[in-house]
DNA sequence: TCAGACTGTTAACGATCATGAACGACCTAA
DNA sequence: TTAGGTCGTTCATGATCGTTAACAGTCTGA
């Protein structure tokens, strides 16, 4: 026994699938002629005993006509994430140069806060990078030299930053012990 | 050979999938771990090789986190419904009155048109209707017998009527033949 | 009362999903 | 170079979906 019925009644497909078919003035089989599904089909999933495709889903919906974003709408929003364990933050960049983000992908954020390591040697590259928005962070525990533009600074525990993103920068560790930083850029870059 | 293909490309899943993943910076592997769904599952929806069901979607998704409703906001909307087939208007009301809505459940539209058709002896009962918005419509034959609060008045070919919803009314066709009105409602009824 | 058409529900079965385990490719460190 | 780690992909299999076909219940009209 798996919690198929848990995620069932949790989706609450059914009980919604109901009421725009009846709203429509739609009988099952109406329905599922229009959308090249059988009744059953509507029928075991409005009693929340099916677990429908993707596909299967919005043909029915298509007959309707109701899009899947609209029959989403209600659904409640993943309950904002406040909160972040270390151990749950993906690991991003490779190499000497490890990022954790905070707040990223979550639509509506202004932000997204970094908790960059890098090791010994790490350096984000000739290449420097460019876009658009705004950055600023501080330096936590080892040196960094930063390059921004014309200008290139050595900065240690407790210094700060924070430049316009569309100019060349540079990040590039020095010294023996590993430099850690905590930054934040707005709008959040992918 | 069916259309699976057609409605996963149609579907683009795959594609969104991917783009939402890796924003968040997470592996396939990471992701299913979140999701608890194994990472071939993943690389199957993102290789649109696969059609998931709505609850493993949502469980990818959660892994994110975005919402079912954020995932499908792109979704180009069905395509606004501007003519309708009278033969794929489905028919609503029960005996001697017969319903057919245009534009109806179409969330963003303001109103919805019906077309009715009152046999005779055809009569919305004496628990007269009351509901938010206002209605009004033109008699296309027939005749019919309006009550709208006090007001009661019995009209033909051409005539048409138009009142505040909120008051209580009934409609009752009268005469030998069959009464046919096209009236719109706003905002629509359920 | 009966036949007919409709409603939504349910059982059995083939098609598909979702899994677990393998694979090759790539990178890093030793 | 090798060993160990990650990455995304692919294959075989049990679980589930979606269909076909039946079912009982309700309503209409004869």
């Amino acid at each position: 026994m798996n919690d198929l019925n848990t995620e069932l009644s949790d989706l609450r497909l059914g009980e919604r699938l109901r009421i725009l078919r009846e709203r429509a003035g739609l009988s099952q089989r109406a329905l599922a002629k229009r959308a090249n599904v059988t009744n059953a089909t509507i029928s075991l999933v409005e009693a929340d005993k099916m677990n429908p495709s993707v596909g299967a889903l919005r043909r029915i919906l298509d007959g309707i006509p109701v899009s899947l974003s609209e029959f989403f709408a209600f659904e409640p929003e993943p309950e904002q994430v406040i909160f972040y364990q270390a151990s749950d933050l993906p690991e991003i960049g490779k190499g000497k140069l490890s990022l954790k983000r905070i707040g990223n992908s979550q639509f509506g954020r202004a932000m997204t806060i970094l908790h960059e390591r890098y090791e010994p040697g790490a350096d984000t590259g000739r290449v420097m990078y460019r876009h658009e928005g705004e950055e600023g962070g501080i330096v936590i525990s080892g040196r960094i030299e930063i390059t921004v533009g014309e200008e290139r600074r050595i900065l240690g525990p407790g210094d700060g930053y924070y430049f316009d993103s569309r100019k060349p920068h540079r990040f590039r560790q020095v010294g023996p012990e590993p430099c850690v930083i905590v930054s934040a850029c707005t709008p959040p870059t992918f």
